[in-house]
DNA sequence: CTGTTAGCGCGTTCAT
DNA sequence: ATGAACGCGCTAACAG
């Protein structure tokens, strides 16, 4: 298999605009401590070399993943697949999710699980270990199933429990209307954007001052955050 | 944000083993060349500590990114989804390509593109460029998109085209029900088994002789599927 | 057959 | 306000 590196890298870019990588890091992340000259420069470097960072390599050093896993039944899922009737979860919830997470430079990546089966928390622990999501997305019934909410909460990963009006960890949405993975998901997003470390007890957000944009983080606002 | 690392790496598992960070490498990557009982001190140590390989890593690496890239359209996916009578490509393509991914340990990423809009390249390139897929799946209307295919088979990316009927690069799949995306998936994924660097006229591969690979669990029968 | 050496692309301390 | 150096987890050459 042909090597597939990446193509153009922030090397390239930091070439061309003739400043170093973290200048171009910087100005990917959307850093404040840049001259605005330097910013245009690197920016129309990027925007010449069509340049583009490579999620798996941000992830690496230590940064996002900007991957929101969303966990479906796997019965009911290939059921309603065979059944050719599926008008069930993907439109309502997947595409909802999956729209919020575009606008937002973040995938959805959903993952079959059975949630009666003994091994949920290994299925769910390899998943975890092998995207490492900044996010994650229950439907029922895994909404509220404890072993996935407390390894979730253990683990210090925010997520959101659609179709769950049990408190507990995480966000819940009871909402079934076709916004519910959605708002699920900005909530998530928004989250992110504030750099978390929350879920600890029941969790208050508002997702009324939340505003997109995709790859860029504020390091203020704590999240009003009060058990 | 709390530094996600991976909590158990290739690492701990060589150290748990007694073995170099290369021996582990080679039993998860299912290798020839290892002893039996080494294979079986690593993976006992594996399962010991619960321990799944990073794909963002692995991909770093140079290897595989275990990931295809599914792209539709936009438009028509968000009329489908506030209309909400979605029963269309999310049903008959997205779960079985999905399907097929999973039994593999792959992922399907969807990705929404206008194919009118003229930045259609831009729009996939930078797709690949951040996720780097190991394969492509295209649906109507990009399934005939000259642009698309073209930049696509310029890099040497595996990729189907489903519902075309027209010949050229990257492999065409006519049929319409509901088994073209899980056999557009296994395409591709019997490709990667392959070591390719094909595309580059009309390919003839057999799907028959296609088996699962290390990390896939057999899973059950997969539905019917003609060549 | 197994261990060692080198990076992959990017974010992150320090230095400057 | 910038740059240099190091490390993340993993695999791909090369030894031995």
């Amino acid at each position: 298999m042909a090597r597939r590196k990446q193509a153009v890298t922030i090397k390239h870019v930091a070439a061309e605009a003739g400043v170093s990588l973290q200048t171009v890091s910087r100005v990917i992340n959307n850093e404040a401590s840049v001259r605005p000259e330097m910013k245009v420069r690197v920016q129309s470097a990027i925007d010449k070399l069509g340049y583009v960072p490579s999620i798996a390599a941000q992830r690496m050093s230590g940064s996002r993943s900007y991957i929101i896993l969303a966990l479906n039944d796997r019965d009911r899922t290939i059921a309603d697949w065979r059944a050719r009737q599926g008008t069930d979860w993907v439109d309502q919830m997947l595409l909802g999710g999956m729209l919020s997470c575009a606008e937002n430079g973040y995938r959805l990546i959903i993952e079959l699980v059975d949630t009666h089966n003994d091994h949920v928390e290994r299925e769910l622990a390899a998943a975890i270990a092998a995207l490492q999501p900044d996010g994650v997305i229950l439907t029922p019934p895994h909404s509220d199933n404890p072993l996935i909410t407390g390894l979730l909460a253990k683990r210090q990963i925010p997520f959101a429990r659609i179709g769950s009006r049990s408190t507990g960890d995480g966000i819940a949405l009871t909402m079934d209307d076709e916004g519910a993975a959605q708002q699920a998901t900005q909530h998530l997003l928004a989250l992110g954007h504030r750099s978390i470390g929350f879920i600890a007890g029941p969790a208050d957000y508002q997702l009324s001052g939340w505003r997109g944009h995709g790859r860029s983080r504020d390091e203020h606002g704590r999240p009003a955050c009060h058990g």
